[in-house]
Formats: structure tokens, C-alpha cells, sequence
DNA sequence: CGACTTTGACCGGCGC
DNA sequence: GCGCCGGTCAAAGTCG
């Protein structure tokens, strides 16, 4: 029996993308978006959102858990670009009446993944520079969004039907005032989702499951499975239950459920994005009910080698296989210390992003008597001012940690030419051969 | 042997 | 009511 917790009825997008500003609407009672501009740009449509409309939309407490258990790999993001001051994020909000509160549990400026919100417009007004975007929005109203061509494949990722998507390719900025639905209304986020039985797990999601999408920047296909899909690892184990065609995409999309503990109920679809095949969509549905993952062990599915039948393409390139290696290596709390000391800033922020994922967990799975399990590395920053000063180290390490990730595309057009280039990447994520010059 | 991927089948939701 | 579609299951095969 899979176990669902407070499921909220919130998706949060975050676009790794430096492409198109984001275009997003939801067509409920009411909600908000929060934004900055998008590298400046004024006709971003999002951007006629109040900021301070956060409030008094009946956020209510039971929770995203999304909020909670946070992404290690959004986590990579935000600790490696929100404290960089080059870093180059860039987030909207958009919250529904049903949506769930963020809480506010970044301890230092830019937290990426469940930060308060109008920090987060705090920060995104500072940083005009940003690359990432960040979307929170109701599931069922995400049905029935207008969307730009460049949320098409996260709606479609995240279990929308692309028949509920007829949208303009630009967002009107009146069209995310829409009015909801009826059925939008519908949405208990107050209640437990109930599950009759297991095979009807999945469709009884479907509608108030929560679900966070991520896009990130995908590898090249020449590395890519026999599915044509690569997902990055992140510190949960994931396996492979499934993959399906999905209508008007040409890539296929696979489906995860973590594996790092029996019972979780977390699973992730990925699938590139049918307007950007350098973009993967990753779409977390569910929660952890269990802490990360202490070992390497959680990583066993992510560091599989290819099945049989795609073995030979592995084993012809069989640097893929030890990237594969070296990202899991990167991404795990305890190889990270083993990592050379040039990838140690990305040892440290891996780590600080499990600290700062830890808090909440610790309330979480107390409440659920699930014992803790993972000790954060005695090196972790343990406030705010603990942080700054961790990420104050960091900047010594590598003063644009956004150039670990992102050597040739986000350190800036203007300053890549001068910077020297670096080429680590610290969580693996994108040290995909071919991924290099992959634009997105 | 355990954990994984692959893949066809199955099921329910939804639109027409 | 029917068919499409997305999501999941589970058997089969592979790998370490």
C-alpha cells in the first residue's frame, strides 16, 4: 500500500532552460504568479503578476511535498546557481487557490527548490540574470493552461493531455486570470487521495497528485538509451516501470518509481521535450516517504549498465557508461568526498543541499516514524550565516559555480570568451558526451 | 540471486 | 458508448 501524504494539488515547474521566458497560466479562481523578468525581458507576460498576491490565497499547510522532500536535483540547481551572483536563474510562481504552501525553508538567498516565495521574487528581482524559472501550478488547472510552445512538453510531462492544451504560443497576460474550471474546484487538497487498489493507482493520481517538473538540460541522443532517453541521476534511486509513447512527441517517456526504499510512492517520468530535444522533462510525481539515501546503493539503478539488448551501443562508447559512473559519483553524499579536489565544490554543495533537505524531512518522516537515517556531513552549514559562508568558500572554489554546470552556455555570453572554461561539472548531470555544445 | 530494464497488456479517465 | 490516451503492471531477460 503506497502511502500519500498531504498530496497538495501543486506542480512546480523549473526550467533549467535558457530558451524562451516561460508562459504559464492556470485557469483558477485565482492564483498568483510570481516573477521576475526573464534576462530582462519586459514583454515576459508573467510579469504583469503582483508579486505580493502570495498571500491570502488560502495556502494552506498540508503541504507540497514537494516542499519538504525536495529534489536533489533541483537542489543541484539551486544550490549551484542561486548563490552564485552570476548564477542565472529564473522562476515563476504561480500559486492556486489549491496550491500548497511553499515554506520558506532556504536558509541562505536563492534557494531553488522550495524557498519562500517572496523571497524568491526578492531574489529574482536581484538576479536579472536568470536562467531558471520556476512554476507553480495547479495540476488540473495545468490541463487546461494556455502555454507557450516551450511548456508544451512539461504539460506533457506532466500527465496533461495534450487535448487539454490549446493554447496560444504566447501567453496573454490576461489569459492566467482565466477563470477556473468547475472542475478545477473539484481539487480537495485537504483530503487524502484515495486509493481503491493498486492498479488503479495511477488514474486516481492522476487528478490530485502533485507533481513538480523539472527541465533540465538532456543529454545528446548519441548517449542516450535505446528509449533515447538519459535521465540524470539524482541522490534517489530510481527504477525503471515503464515507458510509453506519448502522443505528439517523438520521444518516448519513461516512468520511475524510486526504488531506494520499498513502499515510496515517488516516481519521476522523463521524457525530452518534443519542442527541445536538448531539454528533459522530468516530472516527479508522489513524494519519498523515506530519508535519502545514506549509500552509494541508492544509486544501483541509475548506474546500471544498459540492458541487453542496447548493451552494444553501451559498450561501443563505453565512455558513456563511465560518465554515467562519475555523475552518480559526483551526485553521491559519500563519493563526494572521494571526488578530486577539483570537484569538490561540487562535493560541498551536493552536501549542502542535503543538509538543507534534511530539516524538513526530519519533521516529515518523524511525524511518519520513519527513523532517521541520514546524517548530514558534520561540514554542513547549519544556518543561514553557516551557508554564506559555506558558498563564500564555494566562490573561492570556483567563483561561478553556474560555469561548472553550464561552461559554454550560461557563464554569459559576453564573459565566456574571456573566462577560461571550465569543463567540470560537478554533479554529472550534463557531463553527457555530445552535451557539451548542446544549447538549451 | 537480487535489482534492473524492456515491453506488451491492462486499466481507468476523458473527449467526442 | 466508444475509442484514444496515459499510467501501471508484470513477465521475461540481463547484469553484476
Amino acid at each position: 500500500m503506497e502511502s500519500y501524504r498531504g498530496e497538495g494539488d501543486l506542480k512546480d515547474i523549473v526550467r533549467a532552460s535558457g530558451g524562451d521566458p516561460l508562459s504559464c497560466a492556470a485557469d483558477q479562481d485565482s492564483y498568483t504568479v510570481h516573477t521576475s523578468s526573464w534576462h530582462q525581458f519586459p514583454s515576459d507576460p508573467l510579469n504583469n503578476f503582483p508579486s505580493s498576491a502570495t498571500e491570502g490565497h488560502g495556502l494552506n499547510t498540508f503541504g507540497d511535498p514537494f516542499s519538504s522532500i525536495r529534489d536533489p536535483l533541483l537542489h543541484e540547481f539551486s544550490s549551484t546557481y542561486f548563490n552564485s551572483p552570476n548564477s542565472a536563474y529564473h522562476h515563476h510562481t504561480i500559486n492556486t487557490s489549491c496550491s500548497t504552501t511553499v515554506e520558506d525553508t532556504s536558509s541562505f538567498p536563492g534557494s531553488a527548490t522550495i524557498v519562500g516565495q517572496s523571497k524568491m521574487f526578492e531574489e529574482d528581482t536581484r538576479s536579472p540574470c536568470n536562467i531558471f524559472s520556476r512554476i507553480q501550478i495547479s495540476p488540473t488547472s495545468l490541463s487546461k493552461l494556455p502555454v507557450s510552445h516551450c511548456d508544451l512538453p512539461m504539460m506533457a510531462a506532466t500527465g496533461v493531455s495534450p487535448r487539454g492544451i490549446k493554447a496560444p504560443a504566447v501567453l496573454p497576460s490576461d489569459m492566467i486570470n482565466a477563470k477556473t474550471t468547475s472542475k478545477s474546484s473539484f481539487i480537495d487538497n485537504t483530503g487524502p487521495v484515495q486509493i481503491s487498489y493498486p492498479r488503479n493507482l495511477g488514474i486516481k493520481r492522476r487528478k490530485s497528485q502533485v507533481k513538480k517538473v523539472v527541465c533540465i538540460p538532456a543529454p545528446a541522443a548519441a548517449n542516450s538509451r535505446s528509449s533515447g532517453e538519459v535521465v540524470p541521476s539524482d541522490l534517489w534511486a530510481w527504477r525503471k516501470y515503464g515507458q510509453k509513447p506519448i502522443k505528439g512527441s517523438p520521444y518516448p517517456r519513461g516512468y520511475y518509481r524510486c526504488s531506494s526504499s520499498k513502499g515510496c510512492s515517488a516516481r519521476k517520468q522523463v521524457e525530452r521535450s518534443r519542442t527541445d530535444p536538448n531539454m528533459l522533462v522530468i516530472t516527479y510525481t508522489s513524494e519519498h516517504n523515506h530519508p535519502w539515501p545514506t549509500q552509494r546503493n541508492a544509486l544501483a539503478g541509475s548506474t546500471r549498465s544498459q540492458p541487453s539488448k542496447t548493451s552494444s551501443a553501451s559498450k561501443i562508447n563505453p565512455k558513456e557508461e563511465e560518465l554515467k559512473e562519475s555523475s552518480n559519483d559526483a551526485l553521491s553524499p559519500t563519493n563526494a568526498a572521494a571526488v578530486s579536489s577539483t570537484a569538490s565544490a561540487s562535493a560541498k554543495e551536493e552536501s549542502e543541499d542535503m543538509e538543507k533537505q534534511q530539516e524538513p524531512d526530519d519533521a516529515e518522516f518523524g511525524d511518519q516514524g520513519i527513523p532517521q537515517t541520514y546524517i548530514p556531513p558534520a561540514s554542513m552549514p547549519t544556518n543561514s550565516q553557516q551557508a554564506d559562508d559555506f558558498f563564500a568558500e564555494l566562490d573561492e572554489i570556483e567563483t561561478d559555480p553556474l560555469n561548472l554546470l553550464f561552461p559554454q552556455r550560461f557563464s554569459g555570453a559576453d564573459q565566456d570568451e574571456q573566462k577560461e572554461t571550465k569543463t567540470m561539472d560537478p554533479f554529472g548531470l550534463f557531463n553527457w558526451p555530445g552535451n557539451n555544445n548542446a544549447s538549451f
